[in-house]
DNA sequence: CTGGACATTTGATATAAATCAATTCTGCTC
DNA sequence: GAGCAGAATTGATTTATATCAAATGTCCAG
């Protein structure tokens, strides 16, 4: 990594408070680079070699089973992704792909797994992600199993609103079909979701 | 925590290679206690007091959302409960009920987290804990999304035989409502479900 | 063993959502 | 600006699943 790049980087949640020493030995043998979009980054089931942290940009984590093939979640950035993978060495369940142009750090396992263990800090840094993602994906199953999809795209606007500070309007930051796949429903389905007689059109800004 | 059963809880993977000093201190301000069957334990939305382990028994998690309500998932000793919401300290997202005769040990959130923080062998046992639910919801988001009712039955089935080392022949260890639920479908669909012209039935044992 | 509470099954029907097919829209290249 | 590829919409239909209602089965207390 380059070391322009590392005081940003150190700046980062999931390393700020770790030990400078340990913080410098990871950064040594880890890669910081710039995807195009549409790029899949890896596969399930390859061996998680390489912890990834999405510094800037957008990526989709998604799974296949036999022909079919859903959206599990959109990253933003700050986000790490397959820890659970990369800390317990089991392999991918899932693949990933760049949405838009991203950089991402790269970190290999190995050296991540010993990290953890040894750095108090960086330890409760990925115990937070990892509650973070638990609770992501217990949130999308009740979701899931408990709501119709009209009901779930009524409650993507409204956690989109509110990490926009409770907007009234603002743009979609995905296509129309990953939101389909995330939401876990078919385009067309999305579609007639957004139609006349679904939601109120006359809450308006004051 | 009564000293006669400490030995036992002291051999449990998450405890098994703690600090004895550390180890003494939790145990002493823990409780073991026997619950009958159908006992909630905890409610959505309740501080997490106390971090949960099964140690004996069964306990159902499960959510409410309006007037709706879905089982999570079937807990099976020995394992840890709302170990995120009690690291994290935010409030619980799951309601939890025993389903048999349980005994549970009860360990102080405040203590749990600080013992977390400090004793490397705990921390890696809950780093893996908090994988295995990661993983856990994470393969179930993706049953809910990319399968059909009959076919999570058949996982279901599959898995459960897994467990049994591939058995033929097994009691379903819940009741069919149960089931019915964590499957997100109803009793009257999974009643169909096992019915003629879904499964094969000429498969028999050796 | 009998009655009753509750779980499960079965049947008829309604509803949500997927699928298939065609059309319109959008952004982009030449 | 014409033409085109991919995205999104719209319409018709099918399929999976939920819902409502009733019948049957199971377990247990007395």
């Amino acid at each position: 990594m380059r070391t322009a790049e590392k005081p940003e980087i150190a700046a980062l949640p999931l390393f700020a408070a770790m030990d400078a020493d340990q913080r410098e030995r990871i950064f040594a043998a880890s890669f910081l680079q710039v995807f195009p979009p549409s790029l899949n980054l890896f596969d399930t089931g390859q061996k998680p070699d390489l912890l990834h942290i999405l510094v800037d940009g957008a990526v989709e984590l998604f799974t296949a089973n036999g022909d079919r093939t859903t959206t599990m979640a959109i990253l933003r950035p700050v986000r790490s992704f397959i820890l659970a993978a990369a800390y317990t060495d089991q392999p991918y369940l899932m693949s990933a792909r760049t949405l838009s142009s991203s950089r991402i750090m790269m970190i290999p396992s190995a050296l991540i797994r010993d990290a953890i263990d040894n750095d108090r800090a960086l330890m409760q840094g990925a115990m937070n992600e990892l509650s973070f993602g638990f609770r992501y994906f217990r949130r999308a199953l009740t979701d899931m199993k408990l709501r119709q999809s009209v009901e779930r795209l009524g409650n993507y606007l409204l956690v989109e609103s509110d990490e926009r500070g409770g907007a009234f309007q603002f743009d979609i930051p995905i296509e129309k079909r990953t939101l389909a796949s995330l939401l876990g429903m078919t385009p067309e389905n999305l579609s007639r979701a957004f139609g006349p007689g679904r939601f109120r059109t006359d809450l308006r800004p004051p």
